[in-house]
RNA sequence: GCCCCGAUAGCUCAGUGGUAGAGCACUUCCAUGGUAAGGAAGGGGUCGACAGUUCAAUCCUGUCUCGGGGCUCCA
C-alpha cells in the first residue's frame, strides 16, 4: 500500500510498524494526519506518517507524560490508597494529582524518584489498549476521578484537549513486564514513549502542593507532584540552572540586599515601602513618564483615594467587584440614646479604579469634539483586596499606583488614537530597557451574553484593534473570549532577559462606562454624541513595573535607573581631596555620586560598592593626584586607569543621558 | 479563600522543655592600604503575637499575623 512518509511517497507492506519507517533512534512518537500516534501505530493505505523526535516540542511532551505515568505506578505501590486524578505534561515537565491520605512531604519525593529510576531501569512497555466505554470502567474501577472522567466524557463535558481522554474513543495505557504481565494501567489517550527505559535520566521530581480536583475551588483537594523531564541529564541540568538564575533574580530578594523596598508585618500584606534607594528610582521612573506624557499631549489631573459608595453603584463596580474591595468606611451615621439608627451614615470606599473619577472630571462640563481626543493621566495610587494567597512580592499588592489614563476619543478618531497609544506604549517600555514584545488581542466569546455594547460596536472595535496590532509587526497572539465583558484589548507582553514572558501594558476599550455616566459630547453637527472610551496603562502599576525591571536586569540596574550612580574611592584618606573635587563636578551635571570616605580598605570598598551593583567606580591614589586622572571600574570587575578627570565625567554623564547600560 | 511548609540579632542561618549562638552588618580603637573581605574590642534578641499544657515554654498544643510553594482568582 502506498503511504506517504515524511514528504516522500512510499509502498509498505500491510501490517509493518510505523516505527519501522524510521531508522533514526531520536523517533519516539509518529504523526500520523497531523495526530500525535504511539510507535506502534500501524499506518492504512493514504497516511501521511512523520517521526517526532525527542527533542521535538510533541517528543518532549510524550516524554514528560510518559514521566508522569511511571510516578504515579511509583506512588501507587508506595502510598496506598491513592487514588489518580489528572497528570498531564506542561511547560517544562509535568505533573500527576492524587488524592491521598496525607500530603505528601520532601522525604517522600526522595523516595518516589528512587522508584521511579527502578521502574524506568525495568524497562516496562507502554501498551495501549482501545477500549469500550464499559471496559473502561471495569478497569478503573478503583479509580473514582478516572470513572467521572469517564461519566463526563460520555455525557459530553469535557472537551478536546484533555489528556485522559480525547476527541475520539477511550483508550488505557498499561505498564507491562517482559512477560507482558500488566503493572499498573491509566485512563489516556497517548501517545507514551514505547518503554520506560528511554525516559533516561534527565527527570527530577520538583515539589508538591494542593490543586482542587478539576481545577475547582468547590471541590476537593488533590495532592499535586510537579516535575520535569528532558531528553537528556544535561538539558535536564541547564534547566535546573535556570531556575536557579532565575531565584537569583528574584525581584524580592534583591529587594532586601539592594535596600530597595519592604514589606513590613506592621503594615499588612501586600503593602510595600519604598527605601531611599527605590525611591530614587521610583522618582526617576516616574518623572521620565511624566515628561514623556506631556510630550504626548496628555493631561495631567489628580484624584482622592476614597470616594462615596454612589460613585461605584454607578460605574457598577460594586455590583461587580465588591470582592476586590477593601470593606467599607461607615460615616456620619447617627443614633439616639437608646441606640436607635436616627440617620444612617454615608459609606465611603477606598478606590479600586481611577476611571470614574476621570470620567468625572470629563463630564464636569459639556466637552466639544473639538478637545477630544481628550488624555488624562494621573499616577493613580489604588486598592484592592487581593485574597491572601495570590500576593506576590512587587508584582501582586494590595496597594499600587497605576501610569493611569483615560482617553475620550470620538469613533474616527479611534484607531488614530489606538496606535498612538500602541506606538507610545513600545517606545516608552524600550526606553526602560524591554525590547522584546508580542501583542496579545482579547476578544469577545461569541458564545457569552454577558458582554455589553452591540455586536456591531464589537464588531468594528475589534477589527480596529487587530488593524492596529498587526501594523505594528509584533507577533500577534489572539485570546478569544479573553475580553472584558465591557470591551475588548490589546495587550503588551515583553520578554525579559532570560525569556520569561511579562504581561505589562493594556489598553482597553470601555462600552460600559461612557454608557452608565451618559458621557457626551457636540459633534460638527451639532448633536450629541457618545465618546468611546479607551483605558491605558503602561506599566500596569509602578509596583509591579519595578519588580519586573528588578529581574530583568537581575538588579544591575542602567546607570540613569541606578540608585547610586557612582562611588569615589580613595587609595588612602590623602586622595580623598582629589575624590571630592570628582564629585562635586559630576554632581553639577546632576549625577548621584558618593565618596566613601570610611577606614575600610581600598579593596573592600570595591567589594561593597560592586555588590551594591553601583555602575561606575572612581577610585585615585597618588599617580591620579599628580596626573589629574581617575581609575574607573565597571561591575563587571573590568578597568580602566588614568583616565582624565574630564574624559570620565564625560563618559559618566553620556552614560546616564543616554540610557545606555554599563 | 484553600492545602502544605516556615518565622531565632539589621541580613543569612545553627540550636535547646531549665529564658540562646555563628558569619556578615553596626560602634570604637589600631592599621593608610593601587583594584572583590586587614586586625582587635564592643553593643545588639520579649526566639513573630496572644492563649493553653507544664514546677518551668523559644522548643509541645491552639488561634492570629506575616512569609514561601502551589491551587483558585485577577470584572
Amino acid at each position: 500500500m502506498d503511504i506517504t512518509v515524511s514528504g516522500s511517497k512510499q509502498s509498505v507492506d500491510d501490517g509493518i510498524d510505523g516505527f519501522k519507517l524510521f531508522s533514526d533512534k531520536s523517533i519516539v512518537a509518529l504523526l500520523v494526519n497531523g495526530d500525535p500516534k504511539d510507535l506502534s501505530y500501524r499506518p492504512v493505505a493514504g497516511d501521511h506518517i512523520e517521526g517526532v523526535s525527542i527533542e521535538s516540542d510533541l517528543g518532549l511532551s510524550i516524554l514528560r507524560h510518559s514521566t508522569a505515568h511511571v510516578m504515579a505506578q511509583a506512588v501507587q505501590e508506595l502510598f496506598v490508597p491513592a487514588k489518580l486524578g489528572i497528570g498531564p505534561p506542561i511547560t517544562d515537565g509535568f505533573y500527576f494529582d492524587f488524592d491521598v491520605m496525607e500530603a505528601f512531604k520532601p522525604e517522600d519525593l526522595e523516595r518516589i524518584e528512587k522508584r521511579m529510576k527502578e521502574i524506568i531501569k525495568d524497562g516496562q512497555r507502554f501498551v495501549r489498549r482501545e477500549v469500550s466505554e464499559a471496559q473502561a470502567k471495569e478497569l478503573m474501577a478503583n479509580e473514582p476521578y478516572k470513572l467521572e472522567l469517564i461519566s463526563l466524557k460520555s455525557s459530553d463535558q469535557i472537551g478536546e484537549g484533555s489528556a485522559e481522554v480525547g476527541a475520539g474513543g477511550l483508550s488505557v495505557y498499561e505498564n507491562t513486564n517482559s512477560d507482558g504481565k500488566v503493572l499498573w494501567r491509566d485512563l489516556c489517550r497517548g501517545p507514551h514513549l514505547p518503554n520506560t527505559r528511554m525516559i533516561g535520566k534527565g527527570f527530577s521530581l520538583l515539589r508538591s502542593a494542593a490543586a482542587y480536583w478539576r481545577g475547582n475551588e468547590n471541590n476537593k483537594q488533590l495532592q499535586r507532584i510537579y516535575g520535569t523531564a528532558w531528553h537528556s541529564k544535561e538539558a535536564h541540568d541547564e534547566y535546573l540552572e535556570r531556575l536557579q538564575e532565575a531565584a537569583k533574580r528574584d525581584h524580592r530578594k534583591l529587594g532586601v540586599e539592594l535596600d530597595l523596598f519592604s514589606f513590613p508585618d506592621e503594615i499588612g500584606s501586600g503593602l510595600a515601602v519604598f527605601h531611599p534607594k527605590g525611591g530614587i528610582m521610583r522618582r526617576v521612573m516616574e518623572d521620565y513618564s511624566r515628561k514623556r506624557h506631556e510630550e504626548a499631549d496628555y493631561e495631567f489631573v489628580y484624584s482622592p483615594h476614597i470616594t462615596k459608595a454612589n460613585l461605584f453603584e454607578i460605574s457598577g463596580h460594586l455590583q461587580s467587584y465588591a470582592d476586590g474591595m477593601f470593606p467599607p468606611m461607615k460615616l456620619d451615621a447617627e443614633y439616639s440614646a437608646d441606640g436607635e439608627l436616627r440617620k444612617p451614615g454615608q459609606d465611603y470606599y477606598l478606590k479600586p479604579m481611577n476611571c470614574p473619577f476621570h470620567i468625572l472630571i470629563y463630564r464636569s462640563r459639556a466637552r466639544s469634539y473639538r478637545e477630544l481626543p481628550l488624555r488624562l493621566f494621573e499616577f493613580g495610587t489604588v486598592y484592592r483586596y487581593e485574597k491572601s494567597g495570590v500576593i506576590h512580592g512587587l508584582t501582586r499588592v494590595r496597594g499600587l499606583t497605576q501610569d493611569d489614563a483615560h482617553l475620550f476619543v470620538t469613533q474616527d478618531d479611534l484607531e488614530n488614537e489606538l496606535s498612538k497609544v500602541l506606538d507610545f506604549v513600545l517606545g516608552l517600555l524600550k526606553d526602560y530597557g524591554l525590547t522584546d514584545f508580542y501583542l496579545e488581542l482579547s476578544t469577545r466569546d461569541p458564545e457569552s451574553s454577558k458582554f455589553v455594547g452591540s455586536d456591531e460596536i464589537w464588531k468594528s472595535a475589534t477589527a480596529t484593534l487587530q488593524r492596529v496590532a498587526e501594523n505594528s509587526g509584533l507577533q500577534l497572539v489572539p485570546d478569544p473570549g479573553g475580553a472584558a465583558f465591557y470591551g475588548p484589548k490589546i495587550s503588551v507582553q515583553a520578554r525579559d532577559a532570560i525569556g520569561r514572558s511579562w504581561q505589562m501594558s493594556t489598553i482597553q476599550l470601555d462600552f460600559n462606562l461612557p454608557e452608565r455616566f451618559e458621557l457626551e459630547y457636540v459633534g460638527a453637527d451639532g448633536e450629541r454624541h457618545r465618546p468611546i472610551m479607551i483605558h491605558r496603562a503602561l506599566f500596569g502599576s509602578i509596583e509591579r513595573f519595578f519588580g519586573v525591571l528588578t529581574e530583568h536586569y537581575a538588579g544591575i540596574f542602567p546607570p540613569w535607573l541606578a540608585p547610586v550612580q557612582a562611588v569615589g574611592i580613595p587609595i588612602a584618606d590623602e586622595h580623598l581631596e582629589h575624590l571630592n573635587a570628582v564629585a562635586a563636578e559630576l554632581r553639577k551635571h546632576g549625577v548621584r555620586v558618593e565618596v566613601d570616605s570610611s577606614d575600610n580598605r581600598m579593596q573592600k570598598k570595591i567589594r561593597d560598592h560592586t555588590m551594591a551593583k553601583v555602575p561606575f567606580l572612581i577610585l585615585a591614589g597618588g599617580r591620579d593626584v599628580e596626573a589629574g586622572t581617575v581609575g574607573l571600574r565597571f561591575r563587571d570587575g573590568s578597568q580602566r586607569n588614568d583616565v582624565p578627570v574630564a574624559d570620565a565625567i564625560r563618559e559618566i554623564t553620556e552614560a546616564i543621558a543616554n540610557k545606555v547600560q554599563v
